[in-house]
DNA sequence: TTGTAGGCGTTATCAC
DNA sequence: GTGATAACGCCTACAA
């Protein structure tokens, strides 16, 4: 802690930096990023004046004159449920290891979404975008301007990388284990609109039915929420021919199912099943406990980011699609045993 | 759609809009910025320009001129729990209102946090941190630069600003209501050293019972998860005088304990009272539904991010000390009726 | 081994 | 109204 005089106040110049060590900025960025020959007592001096002073390299000059902001960003609609805030967590653990920073852009309720992502692209190397968040046209936009792109939760567009989930085998392999219950009336909750996550679980479970014989009928379409999901089970429940199962696109809905069944007093899971997605905290505490599919939300951010980290060091130019596996977990919902 | 010539592919610049449009880059600027005066003819040429090459003014160059990043920092210790996850997005949203970007930092299993919060420090032009990710020193070193820097659920720290939330009345609530359903033997479980809000709150609760002329004991120290909770309470249950009830410093602990508890056949509320801290969403989907705390944490957020706003524009220097309210929520867990 | 000078893309201050 | 031109802070050929 000594003494200093900072120029301004704020901000220390590498100019400065060379004065005190009695050398040109040259030397003092040659001995700062190894970049180029430094006699050792040159580097010493230089080193003890970078002390001195406390200085520290501007981004904005440094990125400026590499022409790289060092910098990825994310795009997701929310980050309320555990499902977007593990993503973010993976893949900003991924940049903050190849030394790259992490700017955040939520776009919840929010209407000019394409300009804040075109700003956000103006900040950064490359970025991940969220199904749900932009249309097709705005990340066109993006890639155009030549920034890479990976996507997740989203079929391809364009040159832009894509990470998903495995849908199909687990919806199916979901809908056949109620069926081996001895379920016949199975029901849909969740939107296939919404997303394509939404869309292929829809499929599946539709397609398993047909297998077995059984019209799949139409989805109870509702937004994925526990709100819209107790709404949408309060609409089912009442019904003569009841439900069996309901097969929920997400934990929240689910959830939100589950306090409609508890409500109009129907014991769950004797006299109906309930399962989810996405093996959220509250799946293991609610009771029953809920029958769920699991994903890799860490790695799915890790694995996005690794992908982002491909295409801007240009270590590869093809687009990569790929799709992380799911897992079943069976719990109390389903009425196993 | 029209076809384009960017000159490299990437990165249209003011000098080719200017020269497109027969005018200087600083009428150019003057068009797009209405920094000064422009003659209507003139704007028009170049707002023609703007658009046939699709210029979009580099971040890097007018945060270099402007000496501003027009963006904000947050470093949190993790974003697993609901906690940070709603913090972060009300911070989001303020700041996004504020036409400024998001950089986010986790500081979750790693070592080197000091030096990764100054390189943030150099892409903001402000930042908010969490109690319990970065000492006290390397406060003092990001503030040194100049930058200011809102403190969340911490004591102050410099010229700093804080956004806590209020402990003291909330917990002294929660253990007179235990106290007054007769419950005697009360233990916390909670590390006071780990953060300043476990120690508020420890400290509440030992004050209550002490005007109810009881001994507080020890805390039952462990850290904030689950599995913590669930041994702590563990270590706990087996006693001859086993506690009547566990006051936990935050609702993951409180969830570990409820499982320990029915692991050791021990019927909550009925023969011990659980309570926690937060109000995450699984406090009302376990079974007994938690009593517990609720803190407005998106809201903590959006006062940290007008804090910082405050601080960055020079609308204020004095630091402020904001202390937001909490609310008891009681629900089955703590045996009420 | 070191220094000079040009470039990165804006903004803003002056003259004209 | 408009246009040079000097910052802004750094990197990096190219010379010396």
């Amino acid at each position: 802690m000594e003494a200093l005089t900072p120029d301004s106040g704020r901000g220390v110049t590498i100019y400065q930096v060379a004065r005190r060590a009695g050398v040109s900025i040259a030397t003092v960025s040659r001995a700062l990023r190894g970049s180029g020959p430094v006699a050792e007592r040159t580097r010493q001096r230089v080193e003890q004046a970078v002390a001195e002073l406390r200085f520290v390299p501007s981004r904005l000059g440094r990125s400026l004159a590499e022409r790289r902001h060092a910098a990825n960003g994310i795009v997701f609609p929310d980050l309320s449920g555990p499902y977007y805030a593990e993503v973010v967590l993976g893949y900003e653990e991924v940049a903050a290891e190849a030394g790259r920073s992490v700017l955040i852009l939520s776009t919840r309720g929010r209407r000019d979404v394409a300009a804040m992502v075109r700003e956000l692209a103006g900040r950064v190397d490359g970025m991940v975008i969220f199904g749900r968040t932009v249309d097709d046209a705005a990340v066109s936009d993006i890639l155009a301007t030549g920034v890479p792109v990976v996507l997740i939760a989203r079929p391809p567009v364009g040159t832009a990388d894509t990470v998903n989930t495995e849908n199909t085998a687990t919806a199916t392999a979901l809908t056949d284990h109620l069926l081996a219950h001895g379920l016949r009336r199975l029901v849909f909750l969740g939107d296939p609109t919404l997303s394509t996550d939404a869309a292929e679980r829809w499929q599946a479970f539709a397609d398993a039915l047909r297998r077995h014989g059984l019209p799949p009928g139409e989805p109870s379409r509702c937004e994925f929420s526990e709100e819209a999901g107790r709404e949408a089970a309060r609409r089912l429940l009442p019904t003569v021919d009841r439900p069996e199962a309901l097969v929920c696109a997400d934990d929240e809905i689910a959830l939100g199912a589950l306090t409609a069944a508890e409500e109009a007093g129907i014991r769950v899971p004797d006299h109906l099943a309930i399962t989810g997605w996405d093996d959220i905290m509250s799946a293991r505490h609610v009771r029953p406990t809920l029958t769920t599919v699991r994903q890799p939300m860490r790695e799915l951010g890790a694995r996005a980011g690794r992908a982002l980290d491909q295409l801007i060091t240009g270590a590869r130019t093809e687009p990569h699609r790929q799709v992380l596996p799911t897992e079943l977990v069976i719990r109390g919902s389903c009425g196993t045993h």
